[in-house]
DNA sequence: GAAACTACTTGATCCAGATCAATCCTCGCT
DNA sequence: AGCGAGGATTGATCTGGATCAAGTAGTTTC
């Protein structure tokens, strides 16, 4: 994902008050004075590269993560050496809220590019929002906006074609990409053919086909991981369950 | 859901402190001084009927809802009259956490049977839990809960067969009834067919042909809405995808 | 720079579960 | 008591997408 700039990897310890997530992030709607306490408590790491873990299933609790540049990708691991793919993760995004109720992590957490990311110990962010009630009106809001994204999620994966499933998938990364000021129709995807599958409940071959499907109908052009979306209104079109050969939804 | 007995409703205007929900709602953990503030900011409204709403998807959010008998299901509706039925929640359940993002509700709410509510306004309930830094956590843990909750339907509707999702389901059910004292292994659905099937991404008559199927193998016994579980260990299998003629589960 | 992977694509076939189509309850109403 | 009207069951058929099976094109390794 972004991908086609290079990342300079010097200036990424910025202060949150510098940073250019500081509207998507935590520090969104609190004052000078308190974005300079919460930028005291986040770490700012090295770089990671593509395959590390930020952690995994049933480590213990301690930070929430925010991907600063780059993407990553959370999934429930299985036994049988299968997984659920639960979210892709952009710049901006917080990682780690379903771990707060055990302390433990319920779901892994790996990341798909050479990536930044900031981390804050969760003690320390509890103890700082019982004191800035505009930061915790700000978590409650983080939280509440995961519950109905992955509500969302919900009703994709319990009545959507598999062609709506892409399409939404598509706009969503694009809408995403472009609250970042990327290009919300020229874009690289780094994850592979198999976890769009995974995530969005199809076969690996079935997403293949659809890409070269919509292809052919005009509605984007794909070569490997990049993407240009050539007809964003028809993919919304799709993703209401409109047209295509005249069929309407049905009611369930 | 319950049923069996008759609730009487001369004696739902109990404080929190005595509340045999105590344990499962927001109270846990407080200290008794502190269950005594929430107390003051929680209404109890009189009994409600099957079919009315606690808020639709639009409204503007108030107040969060804790059920207090009975049950109640949580829908995304469509445009063209179909939904997504999102959750049945059970006594001590919270409802509309998904609302707090933009203060808007983003689902309906609907009671299956008669029921009592709580109802907190959220507004309150942030001003008290600002200043009782253990009902700020406990909030933390069940937003967070939540989530975990969501992610784990995700993979049941990702990868599950029907037969693995109804076992589910039913477990689900199961254990949180036991939480509460009820019958773990007889029960009564408060939900139809129709409302199970949409929650699980199935037809009616999948589910229907299921519950005969797992009747007929001795897994449980169906009388319409009436339900007992005869081998919980077998269904706990089913959802594992172990057993069922051998075939083991692939990874995706 | 060739070998060995791994990711992706494309085609052929299969099947779980949807859809269509009757009944058959069960319960609320008059 | 009889009558609707959903809700539930059961059967027959159909199909979207999974699975199986090659083949192709990037990528990594040495």
């Amino acid at each position: 994902m972004s991908g086609r700039k290079i990342i300079s990897f010097e200036n990424i310890k910025v202060a949150c008050e510098n940073c250019s997530l500081v509207s998507l992030c935590l520090p969104m709607g609190l004052d000078p004075d308190d974005v300079e306490k919460l930028d005291e408590i986040v770490k700012r790491n090295r770089p990671l590269h593509r395959g590390d873990h930020l952690f995994r299933e049933g480590d213990k609790f301690h930070s929430l993560f925010v991907v600063k540049a780059g993407s990553v990708k959370t999934y429930a691991p299985s036994e049988d050496g299968g997984e659920q793919v639960l979210g892709f993760h952009l710049p901006g995004e917080l990682i780690g809220l379903d771990a707060i109720e055990n302390e433990e992590h319920h779901c892994s957490a790996k990341v798909l590019e050479t990536s930044a990311v900031c981390e804050i110990p969760f003690t320390n962010l509890e103890e700082l929002s019982s004191q800035v009630p505009s930061l915790q009106h700000q978590m409650y809001r983080l939280l509440s906006r995961e519950i109905g994204h992955d509500e969302d999620i919900l009703t994709l994966l319990g009545k959507r074609s598999a062609e709506e499933r892409l399409a939404a998938f598509l706009i969503s990364l694009s809408e995403r990409f472009k609250r970042r000021d990327f290009s919300a129709s020229d874009f690289y995807l780094s994850m592979s053919r198999h976890e769009i599958g995974n995530y969005l409940g199809l076969a690996v071959e079935t997403v293949s086909r659809l890409f070269t499907r919509f292809q052919d109908e005009g509605l984007l052009k794909v070569e490997r991981k990049h993407i240009q979306l050539l007809d964003i209104d028809r993919l919304n079109n799709i993703i209401q369950g409109e047209e295509r050969n005249g069929n309407k939804r049905q009611y369930t």
